[in-house]
DNA sequence: CGGTGGTTTGATCAAAATCAAGTGAGGTGG
DNA sequence: CCACCTCACTTGATTTTGATCAAACCACCG
């Protein structure tokens, strides 16, 4: 079942019970937090191809939002035909599981990026992940790129200020390093945001297994 | 096959390839990475009971490290015997699946740590989790366990400086909440350190499934 | 046109980092 | 047995990074 849904909107909620799994057909998504006093951190950004939700197969509880950033095509998938398949084809299942822990591994340099390395780093660092990842399921090259994310959604990814994040991007793009505007990234100079990032693409897992 | 580590071994390696798993049998440990300009961001703690490197049964390349914090007792489970077992017995690899995503919704709770809450909060949301992780085991309560860490591990964990996190357990130490000390932690008034840690156990995944 | 949401700018403030010394408890070897 | 070393913890002073506050600015839109 494919739905079409509107920028912002609410995929799956915190505490939901989930009895499927959305697969991001087209546009942009993210998993986010809220914590007590109202802040926002984001956990996670999905592209095409991604199920973001995949987790909920077998973790009953909702731990956290899903929503759109964009305009979203997501097809949904019953928890009751993926489990009849995983059961059935064990290479399905492991290829599932799989998807899963490049997403753990995705956290793990997140709490590296937020924990560690200094604002312009952190923002490099995204920019380049999310370039990587369109490059490798050619939706876009790693240099260039629609990116449908506002200062404040990149300053709740970053675990920064908003003020803080448009300085950071104009002290980048002074520097020679990127343009960013109006939901578009264009690196100019790739080695530099690669260097400026700590980027290193192994917590990807993108090579072809084993 | 078992085998006693002193503190602060490596247990494996960025870039390695294992061909086990490590089942920590007895002690503490830690995943972590280290930035390109040395700094070290500590990524999970791992209690008795867990198998802290299973996501290298699906992913090959290890991205990050696993150490010894403490003396430990770990078992290593061969790959392969793993996965005769997982591909055989469906129950048992949803069983695993689900370990490894416990995991990530523990990654998750960090980076949202780490992005979004302020030095007093970050030390007592991880004293919380870890108090909470190591009932949930019967192997202390959560209100006095033992934490073979340094400040310095801490620091590394909650993405602060060892400085201030020297003063943050006297600011908590003095306000009446917890006792922190050689390895041993002591909460003093655990309802008031939930509410300053923001914390909320959904994301452990503790309760029985469905 | 006026509203609204996102971006930009400047000024000020606060949290946490860094720097620099000291303290103190084990552990080791002379 | 004691001097000494090391490592962790502590303290104070200072600096830095990034947050907050407040106000424009600017497009796009109904």
């Amino acid at each position: 079942m494919v739905k079409e849904l509107p920028p912002q909107a609410v995929i799956v909620r915190e505490g939901e019970k989930p009895t499927q799994c959305c697969l991001l057909v087209e546009g942009f998504a993210c998993r986010s937090k809220t914590t007590d006093v109202g802040k926002r951190q984001i956990l996670s950004v999905h592209i095409p191809g991604d199920i973001p939700d995949l987790q909920s197969l077998q973790l009953h509880v909702m731990d956290h939002d899903l929503t759109t950033l964009s305009r979203c095509k997501v097809a949904f998938i019953a928890h009751d035909a993926l489990r009849t398949v995983t059961r059935e084809q064990p290479l399905i299942a492991e290829a599932l599981w799989r998807e899963t822990l490049i997403d753990a591994a995705v956290f793990r340099e997140w709490i590296v990026n937020v924990g560690r390395r200094p604002a312009a780093a952190r923002m490099a660092h995204f920019i380049a992940e999310v370039g990587k990842r369109l490059e490798a399921v050619g939706l876009a090259t790693a240099e260039q790129f629609e990116l449908p994310m506002t200062q404040i959604d990149m300053a709740d990814a970053l675990g920064l200020s908003p003020v803080h994040v448009n300085r950071v991007i104009q002290e980048l793009r002074r520097s020679g390093v990127l343009e960013l505007r109006k939901y578009s990234v264009s690196i100019r100079d790739l080695p530099r945001l690669m260097e400026i990032a700590d980027f290193d693409d192994l917590y990807l897992h993108q090579s072809a297994a084993l």
